[in-house]
DNA sequence: AGCGATTGGTGACACCACGTCAATTTCGAC
DNA sequence: GTCGAAATTGACGTGGTGTCACCAATCGCT
C-alpha cells in the first residue's frame, strides 16, 4: 500500500500515464503542430513528411511510427475540426422543432466555429497558390451523412417536408463551404451576417435574403 | 501568285501549320489524354510525372517542354472544362430578364453539361481513395468572378434583389458543384431533376423545393 | 534539291524524398 | 539492478524530379 503512494507523493493526477505514453502523446502532438505549421506555410501539395519531420526534433523514421504519410497527418488535423464541430452541429439539430430552428442553428454554429477557428483554416487555405484544394476525410464525409440522416428524418416526423434529402444535404454542405469561406476572405469577419444570409436562402429563396449595406459587399477578391 | 499555290496542290487547308507546329500540337494533346487516363486510374495525388509520361511515347524530359509538373498539366484539363462552359453560362445570364431565367438557365446548363462530361468527371473524381479532390484553377476562380458581376449587374438593372453579390455567388457556385456530385453518384443521371431541385432552392427556399418521389432517393452513399 | 541554322526530342545524371530495417536507446516490470 | 519489450534513430536501396549536353528533324534560304 505504501509502495503505490510513495511512488507519487506529489504528483498531479494529471499524469497518470507512464513515462512511455506520455512521449507517445506528445509525439504525435509534435508532428500534428509540425505539420500544420508548414502546410501553412508550403501548401499541402508542396509538402513533404521530411519537410514536416524536420520541423520537429524526431529522426525521419519515427514519423511512421506515427502516421502512414502526409495524406493520413492531413486527415488526421480535418478529423480533429470534424470531431469538435460535429457533436455540436448535431446537438442543435436535435434540438430543433422547426425548419426554422434546424436551418438557422446549423448555419449560426457553422460559421461561428469557422470564424473562431483560424488555425485551421489557414492550414488548408495556404495563400502562397492561386488554386485552392479541398480534402474531405471519412470523418467529415461521415458528417455529411449524419446531416442526411437527420435531415430524413425530420422528413419522417413531418417537420420537413418530402424533399431529396440527399441534394438537400448536397446543398447545405455546398452553401455552408463556400459561403464561409468568402467570409474568412473579408477583412471583418461576420460569422451572424454569414448565417443569416444563409438561412434566408434555404428558408424563402433568393427574394427574402437580407438587402446588402454596401452595393458592393463582396470586398473585392482579394 | 504561282509559288504560293504550287507549294501546296492537293494539302487539305486543315494542316496549314508546319510539320514542327503540328507535333507541337500533337505532343501536348498526347500528354493530356494520357494524363486523363492515369488520374482517372491512380488519382491526382498518387500520379507521377514519369507515370503520364510512360503512359505516352515521349521522353521523360520532353514532358518539360510542355508543362513545369503535374500541377499544370491538372490545371490544364480543368481549364479547358472551364473555357468551354463559361461562355454557354455567360450567354444564357444576359438573356435572362428575370431572377427566375437567371438562376435557372444557369443551373440547368451547368447540370447538362457536367452530365454530359463523364470524361473530365472521372478524371477528377478517383475512386480509389475515399477522399475527394477538388482544385480550383485561376480559370474556373474566373468563371466565378464572372459569375458575381453578373449578379452585381442584374441587381444595377433592378432584376435582382440588393443581395449580397459575393455570398449569392458563393452559394450558387457551392449548390452547383455539391448537387451536381451527388447527381453523378447516382445510377441514374436526370441532370433535369438537379437542375430543378437547385432552382426551387434559390426561388422560394426549401417549402418550394419539388417532393421526392421515393422517400429516401438519396440512393445509398455510393 | 542542297545546306547551314534552329528548334525541339532524348535519356543519362545529380539530387532528393520515400519507406524500411537492423542497431541502439529508453522505459517498465520484477 | 537486471532483463525484456517497445520505441527511436539514421543509413540505405529504390524511384521520382528537373536539367542539360547531345543529336535528329525541320525550316529558311539560295
Amino acid at each position: 500500500m505504501e509502495t503505490a503512494l510513495a511512488k507519487s507523493p506529489v504528483s498531479p493526477r494529471v499524469e497518470p500515464l507512464g513515462k512511455r505514453e506520455q512521449t507517445k502523446v506528445q509525439n504525435r502532438e509534435l508532428i500534428l503542430e509540425a505539420a500544420r505549421q508548414v502546410f501553412a506555410e508550403l501548401g499541402f501539395g508542396a509538402t513533404t513528411v521530411r519537410d514536416i519531420i524536420r520541423a520537429t526534433p524526431l529522426a525521419s523514421g519515427t514519423f511512421y511510427n506515427y502516421f502512414k504519410s502526409k495524406e493520413e497527418v492531413y486527415q488526421a488535423i480535418r478529423d480533429d475540426v470534424a470531431l469538435a464541430i460535429r457533436p455540436r452541429l448535431r446537438e442543435e439539430r436535435v434540438k430543433a422543432k422547426s425548419v426554422e430552428e434546424f436551418i438557422s442553428s446549423t448555419f449560426r454554429t457553422f460559421m461561428e466555429f469557422v470564424a473562431d477557428d483560424q488555425v485551421n483554416f489557414r492550414t488548408i487555405r495556404h495563400t502562397a497558390d492561386t488554386t485552392r484544394v479541398r480534402l474531405d476525410t471519412p470523418e467529415v464525409i461521415a458528417g455529411f451523412e449524419e446531416l442526411r440522416e437527420d435531415i430524413e428524418k425530420a422528413i419522417k416526423e413531418g417537420v420537413f417536408p418530402p424533399v431529396d434529402a440527399d441534394f438537400l444535404m448536397a446543398s447545405i454542405v455546398g452553401v455552408a463551404f463556400e459561403v464561409s469561406d468568402r467570409m474568412m476572405l473579408r477583412e471583418k469577419r461576420d460569422p451572424s451576417a454569414a448565417a443569416i444570409f444563409a438561412t434566408a436562402l434555404f428558408l424563402g429563396g433568393i427574394r427574402t435574403l437580407p438587402h446588402a449595406s454596401h452595393p458592393s459587399s463582396g470586398a473585392g477578391t482579394a
